[in-house]
DNA sequence: TCTCGTTTGAAACAAGTGTTTGAACTCGAT
DNA sequence: ATCGAGTTCAAACACTTGTTTCAAACGAGA
C-alpha cells in the first residue's frame, strides 16, 4: 500500500475510471445482494469477491474491513432517503402554524422513501436485520445512518399528533416503528398463515393500507 | 458415543441428576443469554462453554449441533408460550358466537404470553433476530414453532375484526406482527432519541398502551 | 517513452470455527 | 465388587475466516 485509500474510497475525483469505480460497485452490489439473503456473518468475503469477480483484496482496499463494506453498503441507500426525509419532514414544520398538517402526512413523509425504489429491494431486507441485531457494534451503524432524520421525525410527530404524555407516546412510536421496519423484510410468512396470494412489497399499497393503520393507532384516544 | 442421544436430550427419565441435567440447562442459559448479547452467529460454542463452565464436546452430545443448541432454546420458551396462546384463543373462538369477544381480547391473548416473565428477558431479545433473519435456514426454526399458535390468531383475528378484503387485513396484520416483534427487543434507541427515561419492557405498559394503539388501528375506517 | 500513483493479483498468514474422537470418569443396579 | 449406560474430558480434525503482503499490471501526465 502506498499511503492508504482503506477508510473512504479512494474515487473522489470524478475522472471516468475504466474498471476502478466498477470494481467497487460490483462489490457493493454483490454484497448488499447476498446480505439480503444469508446475513452479514453468514456470507464471507470469498464468496462475495467469487460471485461480483473481483480480487478477495479487492474489499479490504476499497473498504478497509468487512464492517466497512457493511457501513457503505448502508450509507449508500439510507442517504438519499435521509435526505429526502428531512426535505418533506421540513416542509411539514414549515406549514405546522397554519394547522393544515397531520400525522398521515407525517409519518408518510417518514416511511415513504425508504419503501420506494426497486434498486432498495436487497437493501430493504438487510436494514431491520441491522437495525434488530442484538451486537451493539453492528446496530450502531444503523442508528448513525439514521439517528437524525429519526430524530427530526420523532419532533415532528409529536407536535402533530394528540396531546399525550411521553411514555404514551413512547409506546406508540415503538408500535409505528416495528410496523415500519417489518413491513419491508417480507420473508412470505404472513400471506403463507393466511393462504393468500398477495405480498406485502408494494409501495402504493403500504401507503394505503398501512397508513391509515399507523394514523389510526397513533390518534386514538384512551 | 455409545448409542446416540444426539438429537433429543437424554434426560428423559425423571430420575434426579446431579451434574446431567444441570449441564443441560447450563448451556441452554448461557447460550440463550449470549445469543442475546451477540447474535448466533456472532458467539463461538468455545465462548459459551467457557461462560457456562462445561466442556466442548457437551454441546454435541447434547444438542447434536450449534443449530440444534438454538432449536431447543427456542422450543423451551415458544412451548409454554404457545399452549398458554392456544388456551385463550380457544376461549375467545368459544365465546364467539355471543359475540362477547373483541379484536382488543384476541390481540391481549397473543402478545401478553408472549411479553411475560422475567426468565424469557434475554429470549425476547433474540426471537426478532430469528424471525427476520435473512437466512432461511435460521428463519425456519421460527417459524416450526410459531406457525400452529399464529395459524390460530389470524383465524380468530379475521373473525372479531371489522369485515374487509383480505388484502387489506393481510397489511393490517402485518402492522401488529411489526409491532410485537419490535417491542421487546428494546435496545433502548427509542427513548434515546425523544431524550426519555421511559423504557419498552414492561408488560402492563404494553398492554396498557400498545393495545389500544394496535386495536384502532386493526378497527379503523377506510 | 518513462515515470509514478493507483489498482489488481495470487499467495500466504494467523487465528478461529463447528465437529469428532476415544479414553476416563460417575454412579446406581446387579 | 462388578458391570455398563450415561456423561465428561482433552485433544485433534478438517476447514474457513478476515486480513496482509508484495509483486505485477495499468494508465494518464511529463
Amino acid at each position: 500500500m502506498t499511503k492508504s485509500p482503506s477508510n473512504r474510497s479512494p474515487s473522489d475525483d470524478g475522472r471516468l475510471r475504466e474498471r476502478g469505480g466498477a470494481t467497487e460497485e460490483k462489490i457493493l452490489d454483490t454484497a448488499e445482494r447476498l446480505f439480503a439473503e444469508k446475513g452479514f456473518d453468514a456470507v464471507p468475503l470469498r464468496r462475495i469477491c467469487k460471485e461480483a469477480g473481483v480480487n478477495l483484496a479487492s474489499v479490504n482496499y476499497y473498504f478497509g474491513s468487512k464492517l466497512g463494506l457493511l457501513r457503505s453498503i448502508l450509507h449508500r441507500r439510507a442517504e438519499p432517503i435521509n435526505s429526502e426525509r428531512k426535505d418533506r419532514l421540513a416542509d411539514c414544520v414549515s406549514r405546522l402554524p397554519s394547522k393544515k398538517v397531520g400525522v398521515e402526512e407525517v409519518i408518510r413523509a417518514f416511511i415513504e422513501p425508504t419503501m420506494r425504489g426497486e434498486e432498495g429491494r436487497y437493501y430493504r431486507g438487510i436494514r431491520a436485520h441491522i437495525a434488530l441485531n442484538p451486537d451493539p457494534t453492528i446496530r450502531s451503524l444503523f442508528d448513525e445512518e439514521y439517528y437524525e432524520a429519526a430524530k427530526m421525525f420523532v419532533e415532528t410527530l409529536r407536535k402533530v399528533a394528540p396531546s399525550m404524555e411521553e411514555k404514551e407516546f413512547l409506546w406508540r412510536l415503538a408500535c409505528v416503528y416495528g410496523a415500519m421496519l417489518f413491513i419491508p423484510t417480507e420473508h412470505g410468512w404472513l400471506p403463507k398463515l393466511l393462504g393468500s396470494k398477495h405480498d406485502l412489497t408494494s409501495v402504493d399499497d403500504a401507503m394505503k393500507y398501512a397508513l391509515p393503520f399507523l394514523k389510526a393507532g397513533m390518534t386514538a384516544p384512551r
